[in-house]
DNA sequence: ATGGTTGTCCTACAA
């Protein structure tokens, strides 16, 4: 089974990069964030002509979340439990015995900023939710946008980005106190090229220049850790014309 | 140099 995550910035605006995306790769299970859009406006036919089922978290204008899966998704839910949030930021449903996470994590804007403290205490509640998800539901993904940079590494200028939102020592804390739970980062599961990156700033060239961070990731429960034998960042879809700033991650399960 | 780009929606805001 292959499973892949891309924040698509506008799924209106991104929908014929989608289409040949998926027509390209042929995932499994696709979480995508930013769909910018009501659930209304989704465009479920043309996501279902392309071989989808899909379920849909929307919003006018802002964040917006989707699953688009071969198969139909079960019990679906759609937001944090017992944390209240007007913004549209978690859908998640059965796909087959594999429970699939899909987060739109905050942006955060700036170190201190009340965006910022919301971010933080967003994640907290991620992390207490997958713990008990984790306990339910052996074979579990969580795959999204989590605007946040893990390691040096996976920032061009970790000098430069030190302290900066999405590569602050209190960001990078709260994920790892997701991964601590027992959830793999498939990506370094595998050895990779250097300046492996899924975001660019749209300015200044970024991604000619290399100049990216590694902010979308895909976490693996035990079982499907054991299971996955290869994690990709799919850089085409970046280098075309009117790109969205995030490039797909692809993560492929044998079982 | 405190810049610059994109999406939503029409004026700033979020990223």
């Amino acid at each position: 089974m292959k499973i892949a995550t891309w924040n698509v910035n506008s799924l209106k605006v991104r929908m014929p990069h989608l289409r040949e995306w998926l027509a390209r790769q042929a995932p499994d299970v696709v979480c995508l964030q930013e769909t910018k859009c009501e659930d209304k406006a989704f465009p479920g036919a043309e996501i279902e002509a392309a071989g989808y089922r899909w379920i849909h978290h929307g919003q006018k204008t802002y964040n917006g979340v989707a699953i688009l899966a071969r198969a139909e998704c079960g019990n679906v839910r759609r937001g944090i439990p017992q944390f209240t949030d007007e913004q549209s930021r978690v859908i998640v449903g059965d796909v087959g015995d594999t429970r699939i996470v899909c987060v739109y994590v905050p942006n955060g804007q700036s170190v201190g900023s009340d965006k910022y403290e919301y971010k933080l205490r967003w994640l907290a509640a991620l992390r207490d939710w997958l713990r008990s998800e984790l306990q339910a539901h052996p074979k579990l993904a969580v795959l999204g946008d989590y605007n946040i940079a893990p390691e040096p590494r996976d920032v061009h200028d970790p000098l430069a980005w030190e302290g900066q939102v999405l590569f602050s020592e209190p960001e990078r804390a709260a994920l790892k106190g997701i991964t601590e739970l027992g959830l793999a980062d498939a990506f370094r599961l595998f050895e990779q090229p250097e300046k492996s990156f899924t975001w660019w700033d749209y300015r200044m060239n970024a991604f000619r220049r290399k100049m990216g961070l590694r902010i979308d990731h895909v976490l693996l429960s035990p079982a499907l850790a054991r299971s996955c034998t290869a994690c990709t960042i799919d850089l085409e879809p970046r280098r075309l014309e009117r790109p969205s700033d995030h490039a797909p991650v692809i993560c492929e399960l044998s079982n």
